[in-house]
DNA sequence: TCAATAGTGAAGTGTGTACTTCAGTAATAA
DNA sequence: TTATTACTGAAGTACACACTTCACTATTGA
């Protein structure tokens, strides 16, 4: 499985950022070319390549070039890692709760 | 619900910096006070403080101050609204993977 | 009361990075 | 061939932000 190679320290970077969480917004409706992305951000293709470049290094977006043009796709694995980051730390603290809530009724 | 307070902008900007990420490991393994949580992180006590601003802000932590000491804890809010954003992202482009499929193949 | 502990606010520094412009390559269209 | 389109690499700029030190305010213990 690609997600093996995921670093969720890409990936948590990679959607920090603004711009990158708008790409990943339209490409989650369908594939998009660089230029397409770029239309409606206000900023310039290069930047959108720059982008682009974090976002396929994370796995959240897959590209490829036919012609002169790249087109660009979600990739399962990023969102696959995400979410077993987040069940992982769900389960830990999940079962802590109770043990939890009543350590902060001792607080009060 | 506190969730529908969430900013999902300083959701993954606060997950996007290492040692915030670090510092919600530790928290998922149970509560822990702002010096406790500086002693394995090789910087100051005042970054910590610092973070740990970010993280409450994002709805990823809560603290509360007893006495001098202030014991800081996950907060479910922001785990919610993290699982929410996957989820509406991959319930869109999920359903789009046939077509998508289609379309590749068609590059190939 | 005095000292030690736990934490915070303010201000400054240095680095990462998001963005730009410019120049260039490669593919398509005329 | 020539022009246009789609994109990328290099280099520079500007700003955000992670971090520090210093000074300070509680709170707790002796």
């Amino acid at each position: 499985m690609a997600e093996a190679r995921i670093d969720i320290d890409r990936l948590f970077h990679a959607l920090g950022d603004p711009t990158r969480r708008a790409i990943v917004d339209r490409l989650s409706a369908g594939p998009a070319s660089v230029s397409r992305l770029a239309a409606p951000l206000a900023i310039t293709v290069t930047a959108v390549s720059q982008h682009l470049a974090v976002l396929e290094q994370s796995g959240l977006v897959k590209t490829q070039k036919s012609g002169r043009v790249r087109l660009c796709h979600i990739e399962a694995a990023g969102f696959n890692a995400l979410e077993r980051w987040i069940g992982e730390h769900r389960a830990r603290w999940d079962e802590r709760l109770d043990r939890l809530g009543d350590v902060l009724n001792d607080e009060d």
